[in-house]
DNA sequence: AAGCCGCTACCAACTGATCTGTAGGTAAAG
DNA sequence: CTTTACCTACAGATCAGTTGGTAGCGGCTT
């Protein structure tokens, strides 16, 4: 079966690198981390576990290339959407729901990844503490500013709502996850971000 | 090591099998379901995995044994706090959140075994997806309920505000287990609630 | 353009651990 | 003495990782 058809097929290292990656982002969203075997995610790309080994000396370097690379994607559409603060920020919030919506595989993977980091002595479980806790700082930085600009009502409470839409937003792809209904993902989003802001901007002046 | 201290210990079938199972409850809420031996299951209750395989036949008979379980309780205090349906739901809302800080272990597991399902060919996804489908539509039954007895405005959507209240229940759970402040997960609880409750109620007759 | 050579992408074969499940026996309890 | 809870021993997969190669490609020389 293998080495018949193709005498062999070489890649250059960097090219290589990306299919693993690819095929790991995959992988991992299906089954996780634990349970993909990096044979499997080997014969994905097409080469043995061998060779896999050769490019990442090690299945776990291969779980922290693919978490760093999600940081990076992140991180770009966080600051974006957030970037103006205030009652901008919460506007923009389905932005979110789009991006993710966009790339379900990665999206899927991160919360398969982040279920399996509860236990304390995964290799990710300190990255998705920090990553859930700076999410939440952002957030209330968001909504603290929303508040000095007098944009948003001061007697609401920045961590307790930053922790309420942290929860929704992980919570919604879950469900999303699990029942394929993109549109009610959407339109759920939707709901969400303008009853929100209904809830905690004042009064726009120009009424 | 093993045979040497105590002879042999020889238990009634049932309390076995609960032992089994509680063990199971622990395990699974760390490890997941698949990345569970059960050589280490069996080794928890101080048997061996052939002995395991004694009282349920399969490992997977266990997981389905497991998830039974919690069925039970959690129907109980689901319709308990919904049984009334309309304006005292929603109020007593924050009676969930307290049932699942009371039993963390069987919390935790469930979230972990959620993500294990997604994948189509997984044992629990059917059960997962049904169970997800049938927590809405006894939300939007609620909804509608408070609708037609003029507890709830007329204008709000029942399928987003359920999709919501589910979105924030699981993901408020995965925020919890991985900081572990009891005190806020109630905290952000109440908050939503009493938020949702000023959204979506009809302002009360008596003012 | 032709030849060659070093670099390295990749493989085959193995190690030792661990996995779920089976077969047949032993001993404890009613 | 029968039942059955539980064991030892084994089978066949599969796991992550190591070792020692082989072969294809880019860069060099002529």
């Amino acid at each position: 079966m293998a080495g018949s058809s193709t005498p062999r097929q070489r890649h250059s290292a960097d090219d290589r690198r990306r299919e693993i990656l690819e095929a790991a982002v995959r992988l991992f969203a299906e089954r996780g981390y634990r349970s993909t075997g990096i044979i499997a995610l080997a014969a994905e790309v097409g080469i043995t576990h061998s060779g896999l080994l050769h490019h990442f000396g090690t299945k776990e370097a291969i779980l922290h290339a693919v978490a760093n690379e999600r940081v990076e994607r992140d991180t770009a559409i966080y600051t974006e959407v957030f970037k103006d603060g205030g009652r901008r920020a919460i506007e923009r919030l389905p932005e979110l729901g789009r991006h993710f919506l966009s790339d379900p595989l990665r999206t899927r993977m991160f919360s398969v990844l982040v279920a399996e980091s509860l236990e304390e002595s995964d290799p990710l479980h300190e990255y998705f503490v920090n990553r859930f806790q700076f999410g939440r700082t952002l957030l209330q930085f968001m909504l603290t500013t929303g508040i000095q600009r007098g944009e948003f009502n001061a007697d609401i409470d920045p961590v307790l709502i930053a922790g309420e839409m942290q929860a929704f937003a992980s919570g919604i792809e879950t469900q999303w996850f699990l029942d394929r209904d993109n549109d009610r993902f959407m339109r759920t989003y939707e709901a969400y971000s303008t009853a929100l802001a209904k809830r905690i901007c004042t009064p726009l002046a120009d009424a």
